[in-house]
DNA sequence: CCTGAAACACTAAAGGC
DNA sequence: GCCTTTAGTGTTTCAGG
């Protein structure tokens, strides 16, 4: 149930973006700003829901709050014909928060999180390098983070 | 206000954790599950969101779904002492996701979201490399993302 | 912490494109 | 036929005691 691009039109784009900005949004006033009724608004939610547009009513955190203040990104080799099941392995653990296919410098991109600088090298050496079929990697640490997708 | 981590105890990371899941779970139930009474569990929330471990309420998309299926990551050069104020530039375009200070390969590296590979190429040429004191950049194409922080 | 009032969410059923 | 609306019911939130 893949959700084409066709099924979501310009009433659930623009509902998608206000819920992104707020979620908590009562139905009622989503309503007033698209010009339908609350109905249309649950309606419209539970279908994006159903299809996947939506995945879930989520938070938005502060990571340096959380001790999550560390960012790197790690450049990765995977040994010939096993980047798929490198990928997954890395993907299943909970500090790596990004796994991207690539061709440029590697073959996986990394995004990683940790409490500081030497939590960092530490998961690096420990639960990364340690993956079966990791064959090499490049750490480039984040000194300062502009702009964050948390 | 930088919020510091001793201001958050247990309970508070027990408590971001559930709404990380599901943050439309109503405050009665969540009481439940933390063995408080449900206005101590708002009275937390209210705390959290007045420190700014809270962010905002948000929903969590498939990216494909919304027609930003395509993503890159950018490896950027400013010019000499300008680099804070190309972070800047660059973190107000709704199409970067992402700007990270580094040292390691060039002086940023952004993330960029896009509905397509020609999409992309655009974006970087009309719109990232013509900000201000950008110096260089190297494109990283991403060709499947495995684990993606939507 | 408890109570009551108001706001909000949800269900089912009818109407319009 | 599907999407939207409407009306009625139940739940959640929130202020004052």
């Amino acid at each position: 149930m893949r959700p084409a691009a066709a099924d979501i039109d310009e009433l659930d784009i623009r509902l998608v973006e206000i819920l992104q900005k707020d979620s908590s949004t009562p139905s009622v006033k989503i309503a007033g700003m698209l010009r339908v009724t609350e109905g249309t608004v649950r309606n419209r939610v539970n279908k994006l829901r159903r299809l996947g547009v939506i995945r879930r009513f989520t938070i938005s955190i502060d990571p340096m709050a959380m001790g999550q203040g560390a960012i790197a990104f790690v450049l990765l080799n995977a040994a010939p014909g096993r980047t798929a099941e490198v990928a997954k392995r890395l993907a299943a653990l909970d500090v790596v928060a990004e796994v991207h296919e690539t061709h440029t410098y590697g073959d996986l991109l990394l995004k990683v999180r940790a409490r500081g600088p030497s939590d960092l090298a530490d998961i690096v050496a420990s639960r990364i390098k340690t993956v079966p079929g990791v064959a090499g990697t490049q750490v480039i640490t984040v000194l300062n983070a502009w702009k964050d997708g948390a």
